[in-house]
Formats: C-alpha cells, structure tokens, sequence
DNA sequence: AATGAATGAGAATTCATTCAT
DNA sequence: AATGAATGAATTCTCATTCAT
C-alpha cells in the first residue's frame, strides 16, 4: 500500500513531460523523442509505458481534467459556505496564475484542436465539460437562491460564464498574459451585470473585482 | 475583366478543400495528398499552387477570416442605423449556419490549437482579432451611447461578448450542434443583463435570434 | 537553304541556356524549368525540341565538344607552319579566357561527373578524347621531328600533356581562377624540360612563357 | 579499448555503402535508399546516423580524404630517406590498384563534378588539396636539393605533378584501366625530363614503377 | 526496468514529361 | 509554335513502434 509502483512515477514523469513538450513546442511537434527526453528519459521509454502515443494523450487530458478539477474543487469548498464567497472562488480559479496561465491555455487549446476527430478525447472532454457545468450550475444556482432572484435560470447563466471563461482564455492565448486584466473586468462585469447585488460596484467583496473601484 | 484566371480557380479550390479535409479528417491528418484529392486534383498541384504546406494553410486561414468578416460587415450594414439592430445583426452572425456551424468551429479551432507555435499563424490571428474586436467595440459603443449608459465600458462589454462568443462555438465543437439554442440564450442573458432596456426581458424574449426591432 | 529553321535557332537557344545553368547552379540543381527561364522561354518548351532531358544534356556536350575544337583547330590553323608555332597555339587555347575559365570548367566537370554512368556521355567523351588526343599527338610529333627528339615518343608526351592540361583546370575548379598563372608556369616547365631548345628558359617564343624569365 | 561503437561501425558502413553506389550507379543516382540497401540495411537508418544526406556526403569525402592521406603518407615514410625514393614512393600510391582504380576515381570525379556548388565540399576539397599539394612540393623539394637541381622551383613541379596525375585519372575515368600503363609512361617521362639523373631514361626505365632505387 | 538501434510507413516536396489550348 | 497547367513517380526526411540486449 505504502509501496509507489514505479510504473506509476514514470507514466505521471512522461504525462508531465508531454504537457511540457505541448506547451514548448505545440501538439504537432510533440513526438515520443521529445517526451521521453523532457523527461529525462530514453527514447523507447514511452512505448513500455503506454501501448501508443494516443494512449498517453489520453492520460495527459485526463490528468489535466485532475488536476483542474482537484484544485477547482478545494478551492470551491476552502471558500466555505457562502454562495457568493464560492462563485468567487470558482471563478478564481481561472484567475489563479498556478492554474491558468498562457502556457496551460496553450496546452488546454491544443487538446481542443484535435479534440473533434479523435473520439476517445472527444469523449473524454465531453464528459468532464458536463461535469464542470454541473458544478457550475449548482454555484450559480446557490447564488440565485441566496440572492432571490428566482427569474433567472443558473444553466444559462452558469453556460454563458464558463464560455467567457473559456473565450477569455483564447484571448490570452493570442495575445499573450497582458490581456488577463481586461479579462478579469469582463467577467466582472458579466457578473454584475446579472446578480447586481453580490457583484455589482459598489459591492467590494471578491478578488474577482479589480481595480477602479469607487 | 469578365475573365476568371484558372489560378485563382484553383487556389480557391485548394483552400476549400484544405478547410473540408481539415474538417472532415482533423489538422493533424490533413495531409497535402488529402487536400488534393479532396479538390480532386493530383497530389502533385498543391506545390504548383502553393510554395509550401504551410503558405496554404495561412492562405486558408486568410480565407476564413476574410470570408467572416465579409459576412459580418455585410450583416452589420444590412441592419441599417439603429444601434440595438447592429449589435444584433452582428451577434446573430454567430448564430447563422451559414457561417458558424460544427464544421467551420471545428476548423477554427484547429487553427487556434496549432496558432501559439507558428508565428504566421499568430500574426494573422492576432492582427484579424483585434481588428475584430474593435469593430465590436464600436457598435457596442454605440448602443451605450443610444441607450444613455454612460457608465458603461464598451471594451469590457464587447470583450467579455466577443469572449462569450468564443467560448460558446466551443461549447458547439465539444458537445455538437444541439447546444446552439442554448448558446443563443446565454447570449441573450449577457445582453439583457447589461442593456435591460434593449435586450431586457421585458422586450422580445428573442432579440437575439429574431434581430430587427426597435 | 539560307532559311535558317526555327527550330535549331531554339535548340542552340536551349543548350546554351543549359550550360549556363550549369555553371550557375550545377548539374544537380539544373532542372528543365532552370534552362527554359534561363532561355527566356516557357517551361515546357524543352520537351518540344528535345526528346528528354538526357538528350538535351547530350546535345550540349556535343555543342561544347564542336565548340572547343573548332576553336582549338582555328587557333593551330592560324599559328602557321612552324610546329613550336602550333604546339604553343593549341596550348594556348587553354589559357585563352574566351575559352577557358572558371565558369566553362565547372560545366566540363559536371560532365564528367556524371560521365561515367551514362553510356551515351561516355561514348561522346571517349571518342571526343581521343580525336583530341590525336590532335595532340600530331602536333607533337611534328616538334619532335622538327627538333630532332627522335628518342621521344609522341604519344606519351601528348598524353601527358593533355592530362597535366585538364589536372590544371581541375585546380582551376576547386581554388580558383587565380591558380591559372601558376598552371601557364606548369605546363611551361613541363614543355621546357621535354623541348628545351624550343621551350627552354633561353627562349623567349609564346605566350605560353609567363612573367618572370631572364 | 577494444570495445567498438556500433555507431561507428555503421557510419563506416553507411560511408562505404555510399561509395559503393556512387561508383556503381553514379551521384545523381545515389539515393539514401539506394545507400541504405547497399549496406543491408534498412532505409530510414540513414537519417538516424547522419543528419541528412549532406552530411552523408560529406562524411563520404572526408573518408576517401583521409584514407587517401594514410595510405599515401605511410607509403612515403616506408620509402626511407632518400628523396628519389620518397618521391618515387609518392607517385606510385597513384598507380596503386587498392589505392586508384576505376571505381574509387570514378568517386573522386563524381565528387569534383558537384563540388563548385556546395560549400562545404568546396571547402573540404580545396583545404585537402592544398594540404596534398604541401606535401607533394615538400618530397620535391628534397629531390631538387638532392640533386643540386637549384634551379629549378619545387612548387611549379608539383603543381604539375599532381595535375598531371589528376588529368591522368580522367583519362582512366573515361577510357578505363587499359590506359593505367600509358599514365604510368607519361609521369616517368614528365619527371625525367626535370630529374634526368634521377628519373632519366639510363637509370631504370620503370623507376617509377618499381620504385626503391638508390 | 531500461536502453537505443532498427524498421518501415507515410509525409512534403521536386521535377520530367504530357497535353489541352 | 508555344504555353503553362496537370500528373505522378521518385526522393528526402520524420517518427511511432518494435525488439535485442
């Protein structure tokens, strides 16, 4: 039990080091040689580990979803009971430098790139992205209740705030970490613009707010 | 003038069928023998049209934007001087199958996947997102100023729209077609948030998709 | 009679729109589209006046073949009767720069180059050395018998005089046309030590002699 | 010490392979496939031990270079002291079968065609040749020293030495092995009539055949 | 468990040749 | 007579995968 199989230290070594190699050099030039050597290991390593390159794409989306979710979720959880407090702290996961950060969005987008014609991704993303808006939903949905405002529908909005989240994240990706200030206030804004009470400007609550405020 | 050249023929040709391989068989797969059969054409013209693999795919790039932009101006233009049907017009471009649909999302997501490594690439993108982007700017901006929101940011709003946008094809090219209504609405949600009195609930559920009103 | 037929107006067109690529970008690199823009003239047009490649290639080793003895017998012609007259003259041939120089070199080692492994090169070069070979050797004798050398032998004086020639220009290849001074003191000497009451240092008869005598 | 790099023993393998092709089919016939087969092994090793096929190329020079080098050197230095000798030595490595035959020259002349046009054959080339030709002027040096010939410049002797034996591989290139022993007649002729004493008709006839005189 | 040599399929690209105009 | 578009074979190079050590 206390026992860590070596096989599991290599595959996480070699996920690693293929989540560098993507981010270095882009999912095109990404070959077994340059895996194995990122991660400081022989050439052939890979294919004793893995039954083929797919395979070990797959672990690293998979490991990338992990990770997101593990951090999303204690982050959520580490913000305690108040909806609002967690809708925050969702959302700033996406902010957090240690989460999201050019060369992570670079990685995230080139798995999407490829995502439509390889069915084992494709499901692999389907399924957490329905599993992430659940979350979402369930946030969003707390905040309404929280907030009153029983008009307004959580799946739409929670849809409309983790689509922002991702085009935001496009931006970054085409034009570099400056934009992610610009994106801060978008979604600020977005939020503000739905639950006036919780995010509006005169509030001060969260992180999520950034500057200029009166 | 009447007279078309056969190279211009072609090369459109060849940027088609690069966006239908890339569709069909994935960026990855998109081999310069697959672009030519699928122009119905011998391998060997590619080069003959294009000095390289890589100068068709920015040329097919170029056509995409080019051919958005088109239509988006054309549709902004079309909706004549009211503020609140230009921004309409200019959403609903993204809702129109004609140009957004799961094949052309899936190619465009193609091309970001690959664009943070191929500095021509993220030139183009760069340079066609911006300007973009700015367009969006300006008929937000003028929506502010039609409808007296004097405090509102018009670059926050459109990019936060532009992000949402994005973010929504995303949604598309990950769980298929059947999530376009409820993009629509997120969309919606967004607008009525910021400009209630124009895209509010109390007007037209459906500002968005049905456009022209007053 | 005195209509001169387009056609041989355009293969002479064509060969000497070979050898010029030739010298330019070597024999590697010489592609028929090369020698159709070299001859101003439109890519497909070599096969219209030349069966293949190949025999195009042929039809300019032979040009250069005719051209460089009709100038070399020319040269011999007109130097006269006096046999130290004529070896000088068809030796100088090789230093005359309309004839010999850096850039007519490099095509007569393209040529041989790929002699060895074309059939049809070979027999055009072997039978093109040995008629020259035969000119030589003539040339040679006539010094002989007119200096009185009885001893000598024609032929291997001949032979050794057209190999030091064409060693001279190989020189001539690798380092330079600056080495042509030092191949006219060369051959120079080699002429001296066989002839020397003809070609020795005392005498001070042709061009062949360079600079520095006493 | 005794343990032997598989990598070397392949490159040498490859290297050898190519000469073989080389002489057998020709340069612009050499394809890394033909390379690969005529080392029994398979085609993409190539590409795994040299970066390219230049590279492949150059490595091929270097070796006929330097095994040219020590095979001539070490004849030279079997010759002992004395200068007739060393030089006699000299030249015979030219007439030497496991040295000069009709494949390895046809190798040589492969390379000289294409040389002007590639840089680093050019270079490999004129620094060996200028090096060789050292060497050469230095062995006829002591000859002139030896015998008080002071009048005579060792580097016009050499210069034509060494063209003469290029011009004579031609010869062997186009006319084939038969005339190995009339270049052999020429190059004695050529030396005794600048060393007569020493190379001259009233010592042995063949001494540059046979060599090792006093 | 690990290495790295070897294989062979497949990619981009070049180019001689053909052929409709 | 001339053009240049089109073809398809051939070539270099890359890389996932296998396998002997």
């Amino acid at each position: 039990m206390d026992r860590i199989d070596i096989r599991d230290i290599r595959r996480e070594q070699l996920v690693k080091a293929t989540i560098g190699s993507i981010a270095l050099r882009g999912f095109a030039k990404t070959t077994l040689s340059q895996v194995a050597s990122h991660a400081h290991l022989s050439h052939g390593i890979v294919n004793f580990y893995f039954k083929s390159k797919d395979d070990l794409l797959i672990a690293t989306l998979q490991h990338m979803f992990n990770e997101y979710d593990a951090y999303s979720v204690a982050a959520v959880e580490r913000a305690g009971q108040s909806p609002v407090s967690r809708l925050t702290a969702l959302v700033d996961v996406d902010f957090d430098p240690a989460v999201v950060n050019r060369e992570k969005v670079t990685v995230w987008y080139a798995f999407w790139g490829e995502t439509r014609w390889r069915k084992d991704f494709l499901k692999l993303c389907s399924s957490w992205s329905n599993n992430y808006f659940e979350r979402v939903r369930g946030v969003v949905q707390n905040v309404i209740d929280f907030g009153g405002y029983s008009r307004l529908d959580a799946g739409v909005i929670a849809r409309g705030l983790v689509a922002m989240l991702d085009g935001l994240w496009l931006d970054v990706l085409i034009n570099g970490d400056t934009s992610v200030p610009a994106a801060r206030l978008s979604i600020q804004s977005y939020l503000a613009g739905i639950f006036p009470n919780e995010f509006g400007q005169k509030q001060r609550r969260s992180s999520v707010k950034t500057g200029k405020k009166k």
